[in-house]
DNA sequence: TCGAGATAGTTTAGGTTTAAAGTATCTGCT
DNA sequence: AGCAGATACTTTAAACCTAAACTATCTCGA
């Protein structure tokens, strides 16, 4: 969904000129940027459009339902709605939609908490919990595949400098929220 | 949307075992695989949804109009609705229905081929190039405002692999298409 | 107690998004 | 020439997704 660059051309593009003044250097950072916030949303939607695909290919399932289920798979007391939605990272109302789909199918509950008559806490079913076993071990290939040309050390490395922009960024957008 | 991990964890679990038989390794590899995916869509899904709040409220845009408007931007001599769709990794219909709404906002134009009836050509307007020449210096500077804690080395190096992943990951999807 | 404000979840309207089916046009082969 | 298949785009149905408004419930202080 997300101006990403195209693939098809001459990947040389890294010339390299001497740094210049102070403004120009403030460009470069942020093409800099720009060019690796490109590049990362590339990988993304190409990973997630191939998993999409195979989901409902070979489970009939959609990646939403698919990623509620695997958070519940990791909290067997069950998640609120609104802890659905923050995990997530996806509006309220939607959690709402996912969870009635999923309730339908028998996958998941909501089960009503009895000290709060506003919360609910939705749970893997036992179909749910045995849907999900198999889903997930197949899935876990599917990436292994995908990043299968990845050496293990880039992978290390990845992991280590995308952990740092995931915290910087919670930084970043926390501290908007409280001003 | 997407299977994200959760933040408010200790972020420590990088604990180190000794490897063993090849059967564990494999499993290691996989979780790498799977740890570096969410880490990486998480990240993705921050910034996405960060820039689309913000596209929507400065500019009353959404994302996926920007993006196309982005592409068209880098050719003048405008693309068909099918290069579109392959640009921006989304479906021939998707396009379609964007084209529509920027298409009744003046923002774009359908030119038809000459030479082929079933071709459009998709082109900014002179309005088109002027809305997007402001938004966009905005959004590189949105981008960059977000990555600034990322060091420039760090940038660099991830750019660096990404482009390795991204370059592997066609040919992945590649071959399997052509089988 | 009681009511103002906060919180949890749902609904609504509008805009993506996909897969699949449909329409129009073109190309190449005979 | 003419038709079979391919190609470019659109339409459709169903799902996803957001922002904003709404409902129900809870909390807490006077």
């Amino acid at each position: 969904m997300p101006l990403t660059e195209h693939d098809d051309h001459k990947d040389s593009d890294d010339q390299q000129e001497p740094v210049l003044d102070l403004a120009s250097r403030l460009t470069q950072d942020h093409h800099q940027s720009l060019k690796l916030w490109l590049r990362m949303l590339s990988c993304t939607v190409k990973i997630e459009n191939e998993i999409r695909s195979r989901l409902r290919a070979t489970f009939g399932i959609t990646l939403p339902r698919f990623d509620l289920m695997a958070q519940l798979e990791r909290h067997p007391q069950g998640l609120r709605m609104g802890e659905l939605s923050k995990r997530m990272m996806v509006t309220g109302g939607n959690i709402t939609g996912i969870t009635d789909q999923l309730e339908q199918e028998k996958l998941v509950v909501r089960v009503p908490d009895p000290k709060d008559g506003r919360v609910f806490s939705v749970k893997l079913t036992a179909a749910g919990r045995r849907a999900f076993a198999t889903m997930a071990q197949v899935h876990e290939e599917w990436i292994a595949e995908l990043l299968q040309d990845v050496s293990g050390a880039d992978k290390t490395q990845l992991i280590e400098l995308l952990s740092h922009m995931k915290h910087s960024l919670n930084l970043q957008l926390h501290a908007r929220d409280d001003k």
